[in-house]
RNA sequence: GGCUAGGUAGCUCAGCUGGUUAGAGCGCAUCACUCAUAAUGAUGAGGUCGGCGGUUCGAGCCCGCCCCUAGCUACCA
């Protein structure tokens, strides 16, 4: 359907969902970028006259949320329960208007996840087996892979991944670590059978064929998929032994639902919560066949379970798939990952303490697309944007209008359009902009609607109603061209309602007009009152943003978690705290000695580190260290410094490390090397 | 490693099925205006379209190789 056809049919019942946040942490600017997309979509539906539902929930189940909850102390349903309202209220801030925020640890959530599984198993679609998989016996669960650490299999790295080493990219199973540890109780994790549950995908894979080909995904979307279909459709493990946080599956007590399997769930467990509350008829909007529209929005990473393990689970359910799901891109802070360690991440309530929410809106629409492509916030360009997009040049055109609307016509505008031929430019340009908005082109819809704003400008310049209205006849010529003025404002701010929807609200007041509506746009506003002007948008202060920036890493020195391990580097500013208390003889069993650095040099390959030969007095030692970037080879070679000589050798994918040198800093460039008082010499014990 | 997406003016991005001197906004320069939150208007400078090779009468667009960025690699959530 057309998005011309649109607006005179029937009004479409339409169901939107975003993905759940998890509720382990805060929202940061990448969960806004969704959001955002999302609301643009259905406040512009909504604008539309269509019948449009959004609902969304909180993620909470999952073994990193039982041992949050466990680590601070408190049951996991208290802390999805804060979780949850902390997640509400930010939604809330930037305008996110959903129908039902709720949460997946509900009843209706345990019906419907309890319901599709035993669909699921009574049509013969899941497998039971047995598998080995690593557990922590000092602590009585299962690892998943993220939660063991040891040394790379390949190329000896410290410190990875139980799945992929950060160092060399390898991937293997946990089983091959080196050196394995439980991240949780620091033992050595064992390997136990249990009995898994398993959801057997290849079952689907015709229809996921067809939902393919049908024009629900992009075509970037597609293109993956195909590569996962080459790879075949290998069963998904839908269960987890206890302890568990999660919902038990009926007929397997121990056993607990995967959290991914009844996150998804959670969009209809939202609806269903949402339909008790007004009386909607679930039924009608997700049985097979329906005429009602299922549309989710999610982050490029989650795509797999959205456009595979979700529709096949629904088909085989007896429900009905959805009707597209919309895949968007990451978010970039000044062409950075967002990162906890480079301190670009950003949390949504800190930005919303320092800049106004709607600009971030209106920032992200003029940037997304219908593409999958990754988006960069830039705070030159935002700023930039901002105060020449919106105040410059849109609000500026209400701003140099009403003062003439009030002298010339005592706060009335004209009864007559002063250009009807320009008005009718941009009442034209409203079903391209629909069309745009529709197909989630937002980028280009603001770039036609500030194009608009230009024209508008022009108009204004070219009419000079304050040359016009000195004149002695001229006042009837300012009050007809300051009321053209508004009326082509009232259409901007029309075709930015579901970017801008404050900013609209504040409008309606100033104009003394009802909300407006989509159709609003062919009937201009006539001999009609209107109130004072007053600032609609401020100008972004470059101080707000570095406000921000210095919120956002404190936020993160005070979210670092107090763990024994320190992965990442502490931030500068915050010293750690004082690790657990040690006996002296703990201390003696560390062999520090006076060593004198005699080579120094770059590693090919090696992106942080430098290897250095140490004289300690009883030859010489091969120590890698990690100081690259604080360091020049050539201005260490001579000084004499501090090792850890009895340390276990390392070894590196470029050779064996005998040793560590001892520094302090945070790391990066900041990095500062221990050196002893005048006269030590190599070799001399540090006691 | 394999795969997906991207690499176009200082910045952010458009460029339809390959077709004449590659576009916009911002920023910058000059001029004009002074109604407006120093906002607005006019004019202008600025690009070997990531690199190399190929197909073609013709390539930003197609093909091959290479470089860079992000992501996926699905029993991490």
């Amino acid at each position: 359907m057309t998005a011309a056809a649109a607006e005179h049919a029937v009004p479409r019942r339409i169901l939107v969902t975003s993905a759940l946040p998890y509720a382990n942490g805060p929202l940061h600017l990448g969960h806004m970028v969704e959001a955002i997309q999302t609301d643009i979509w259905v406040r512009f539906q909504r604008l539309r006259g269509h019948e449009c539902r959004y609902v969304c929930a909180e993620d909470a189940h999952g073994t990193p949320i039982m041992l949050r909850a466990e680590q601070a102390g408190v049951t996991p349903e208290a802390l999805v329960a804060q979780m949850h309202e902390a997640h509400q209220q930010v939604l809330a801030t930037f305008g996110i208007s959903l129908d039902n925020f709720y949460t997946t640890h509900s009843p209706e959530n345990r019906h419907f996840a309890e319901l599709i599984y035993t669909r699921l198993r009574d049509a013969g679609h899941i497998a039971r087996r047995t598998i080995r998989q690593a557990y922590d016996a000092e602590r009585g669960l299962f690892l998943p892979d993220r939660f063991i650490r040891g040394d790379c299999p390949r190329c000896g790295a410290p410190d990875q991944y139980g799945d992929s080493c950060e160092a060399c990219g390898a991937t293997y199973a946990p089983t091959e670590l080196k050196n394995a540890v439980s991240v949780l109780s620091g033992s050595r994790p064992v390997q136990r059978e249990s009995e898994h549950y398993f959801f057997q995908l290849g079952h689907f894979e015709t229809q996921l064929r067809e939902f393919m080909a049908s024009g629900a995904l992009q075509p970037a979307v597609v293109r993956k998929l195909e590569e996962w279909f080459e790879a075949g459709l290998a069963d998904w493990d839908i269960s987890r032994d206890s302890p568990y946080f999660g919902f038990e599956i009926p007929d397997a007590p121990g056993k607990f639902f995967y959290v991914w399997l009844d996150a998804p769930i959670g969009y209809m467990a939202s609806f269903a919560n949402l339909c008790a509350r007004e009386g909607l008829d679930f039924d009608a909007w997700w049985q097979p066949g329906s005429d009602t529209e299922l549309y989710h929005f999610i982050g490029k990473d989650i795509a797999y379970f959205h456009t595979l393990f979700w529709p096949a689970m629904l088909q085989g359910a007896g429900f009905r798939p959805p009707s597209a799901v919309f895949v968007h891109g990451f978010l970039t802070v000044d062409g950075q990952k967002m990162s906890k360690s480079r301190g670009t991440f950003i949390q949504a309530a800190t930005f919303a303490r320092h800049l106004p929410p709607e600009t971030l809106r209106y920032y992200f629409a003029a940037k997304l697309g219908e593409g999958v492509d990754d988006l960069d916030l830039s705070f030159a360009d935002y700023t930039q944007r901002i105060n020449a997009d919106l105040v410059g040049k849109l609000v500026n055109i209400a701003s140099r209008c009403a003062g003439f609307v009030h002298k010339a016509g005592a706060g009335r505008l004209a009864g007559a359009l002063a250009d009807p031929a320009l008005q009718q430019v941009f009442v034209e340009a409203a079903d391209i902009l629909a069309a745009d908005y529709e197909q989630r082109r937002y980028g280009k819809a603001v770039r036609q609607i500030m194009a608009l704003a230009d024209r508008a400008n022009e108009y204004i310049a070219e009419a000079a109603p304050w040359q016009r209205i000195k004149q002695p006849d001229g006042a009837a010529e300012a009050l007809a061209t300051s009321s053209q003025g508004i009326n082509l404002f009232r259409l901007l701010v029309l075709y930015l309602k579901p970017v801008l929807p404050e900013l609209a609200a504040q409008v309606e007041a100033f104009l003394q007009i009802p909300p407006l509506r989509w159709d609003d746009h062919r009937t201009p506003l006539l001999d009609h009152a209107i109130g004072p002007y007053r600032p609609l948008a401020q100008r972004i202060d470059p101080n707000a943003i570095e406000a921000l920036m210095q919120d956002a890493r404190q936020d993160l020195a005070a979210a670092a978690p107090p763990a024994a391990q320190s992965a990442t580097p502490a931030d500068a500013a915050q010293p750690a705290p004082i690790a657990e208390q040690i006996a002296f003889d703990d201390f003696a069993r560390i062999d520090l000695r006076i060593a004198r650095i005699v080579a120094a040099e770059h590693v090919e390959g090696a992106d942080k580190l430098l290897r250095l030969t140490l004289d300690i007095g009883l030859g010489e030692r091969q120590v890698f260290a990690g100081i690259k970037a604080a360091y020049e080879p050539a201005s260490l070679v001579g000084r004499l410094t501090v090792m850890v000589a009895n340390l276990a050798p390392r070894k590196m994918r470029f050779g064996l490390s005998e040793g560590m040198v001892l520094a302090a800093g945070p790391g990066g460039g900041e990095l500062f090397l221990l050196s002893p008082d005048e006269g030590a010499q190599p070799g001399m014990r540090v006691k």
